[in-house]
DNA sequence: TTGTGTTTTATTGCCTCC
DNA sequence: GGAGGCAATAAAACACAA
């Protein structure tokens, strides 16, 4: 490319650039890659060489980039995990979260720690399925009982969830089991790894360790009240009646369900239609090119929220369009499923809504830069041609725009969360408080980029966003639980979304009285 | 404007698996 | 032994507060 002898001063610019130790990927390569990384986290040669291609990088290049990636997946694993710990002593909260990484505490992410499951296999088996749905299930629900308290949107990376819930067995009901593990060991339904066995509360740790068993059980005794019983149905079940309309929406049909269930504001959405998942999750790297080529600026079309975070779109989907159209673009490629660029949006248009000020600057920052720098766009082209062409929605998009967006997306902030617990929550102080806990966890501002995104990038079975899924999934879970049990898996959704609502606010409140 | 902290990219060495 | 992956490290790029 910059062979030629007679370059423009531009064009040596250019050279220079490219010269320069460290090149920053494009906003368009780096979608392309996070799109890929959310199919496929270790891509095969043949797969990294198309991608490469595509992208206008190189092997090497995509190579490392997966690498990396999969590192900072872990590594935001093992912070939330470390900050999973923390939140439990200083919440009071029973938690044994049963992540195995969590339990001994942030040191040691070894292999072995959470390699359950090689996440090449989960990976290139397509294990994304129902496989890992109970687990992952799981693991948002524990989530739950901790980290909303603090309003931590637990932003596992698809690979922290996937990871941490591989310790738990399939089919196994989350509510006869998340109480087990808080319970009793003796009622706990014994893991079929018995490496999850040690993860999930076998062995006392974090607070356990601290207050002992006994009073473990007997807390969780208090924060359930009555709804426990030592002998009696799941808890699951206990809390099944639900008043009407308690959470706005039911549909006649469950089998239509799961797509809310994994998507549980979808339905609150005003604006979007149902949309149900598209048959194929044909979620290969060139059926997103065509998405790329098709799903511009259509928000509003069926594929559009089809699954992720629509109560983001609900508040905020006409800003957004019209703040970052071109991104839309890259939201969807994948139906039923998350893309990393739905962070950028969502992200941005909260910040656009909550933090105006900032964001506002950071906007009209990013309209500026975009327009400086057109030319830094323009001769980067000569290399991410091809990936311009593929994610041709970030042709207008500068790449520092859309940067700075990908920074703002990092805040820590209620852009990001607090739309899942705003929009779910009845009570609109919850997210005043949940800001502030936000605020109280800047120290992890930077890291919550990536780990909304890759919540974000969850897999169809897996959760999509915030809080509210937190409480959803579960319903998504109980429904194939239904499916076996001979339950009405409405019911059950019901029951699903009753008992960690109500176990974890009620917890969340009472955690600290209770144990004091 | 500058210093500081964070994120991202690149490199290298080691380990595991085939 | 080679390939692929992980972990550690360095350095550039960037954001943000003072």
């Amino acid at each position: 490319m910059e062979e030629s002898g007679e370059l423009h001063s531009e064009e040596n610019k250019v050279v220079v650039e490219k010269n320069k130790k460290r090149r920053l990927k494009t906003p368009a390569q780096v979608t392309g890659l996070e799109k890929f990384y959310n199919e496929h986290k270790y891509p095969t040669e043949e797969m990294k060489l198309e991608l490469a291609e595509e992208l206008g990088l190189t092997e090497k290049q995509v190579s490392g980039w997966f690498c990396h990636r999969r590192l900072k997946d872990k590594r935001l694993l093992k912070d939330e995990a470390c900050a999973n710990v923390r939140q439990d002593r200083s919440s009071g909260v029973i938690q044994d979260h049963g992540s195995g990484l969590g339990q001994d505490s942030c040191g040691s992410t070894k292999h072995g720690d959470y390699k359950l499951l090689d996440p090449r296999e989960v990976e290139s088996r397509g294990l994304y399925g129902n496989d890992l749905l109970a687990a992952d299930l799981t693991y948002e629900h524990r989530s739950r009982y901790t980290e909303n308290i603090s309003g931590r949107d637990d932003t596992s990376s698809e690979s922290s969830s996937s990871l941490q819930d591989r310790s738990f067995p399939q089919g196994q009901d989350m509510y006869n089991m998340e109480p087990s593990t808080y319970l009793t060991p003796n009622r706990a339904l014994p893991p079929l790894n018995p490496k999850s066995a040690t993860n999930m509360g076998y062995k006392p740790s974090g607070y356990l360790k601290v207050k002992g068993e006994i009073d473990a059980i007997t807390s969780v005794r208090k924060q359930i009240g009555k709804n426990y019983r030592e002998d009696g149905p799941p808890l699951g079940v206990v809390f099944d009646p639900l008043p009407p309309g308690a959470f706005e929406y039911e549909t006649d049909d469950p089998i239509q369900e799961p797509y809310y269930a994994a998507n549980p504001a979808l339905p609150s959405s005003p604006e979007i239609s149902p949309v149900k998942r598209q048959p194929s999750l044909s979620s290969r790297y060139d059926s997103y090119n065509a998405k790329f080529s098709s799903q511009d600026s259509h928000m509003e079309g069926a594929d559009l929220g089809s699954f992720h975070d629509s109560d983001f779109q609900d508040k905020k989907s006409h800003q957004q369009i019209k703040l970052r159209p071109n991104f839309q673009s890259h939201t969807n490629h994948l139906p039923g499923r998350n893309s990393s660029l739905d962070l950028y949006e969502d992200s941005i248009g909260e910040a656009s809504v909550y933090n105006s000020d900032k964001n506002h600057r950071k906007i009209t920052k990013n309209v500026i830069e975009g327009m400086r720098s057109d030319s830094a766009s323009n001769h980067s082209d000569h290399y991410e041609g091809k990936a311009d062409s593929l994610l041709h929605g970030h042709d207008t998009i500068n790449p520092k725009n859309t940067q700075r967006s990908e920074y703002v997306k990092s805040k820590p902030s209620n852009s990001i969360r607090m739309p899942h617990v705003s929009v779910d929550t009845e009570e609109r102080g919850l997210s005043t408080m949940t800001a502030k806990e936000l605020k109280f966890k800047g120290d992890k501002k930077g890291r919550k980029k990536y780990q909304d995104l890759d919540r974000a990038r969850m897999l169809p079975n897996e959760i999509t966003v915030g809080e509210r899924v937190m409480v959803d999934q579960p319903m998504q879970h109980n429904a194939k639980q239904a499916a076996v049990a001979g339950m009405q898996p409405q019911r059950n959704r019901r029951s699903a979304l009753e008992m960690p609502s109500s176990f974890s606010e009620d917890e969340t409140a009472e955690t600290s009285s209770s144990l004091n």
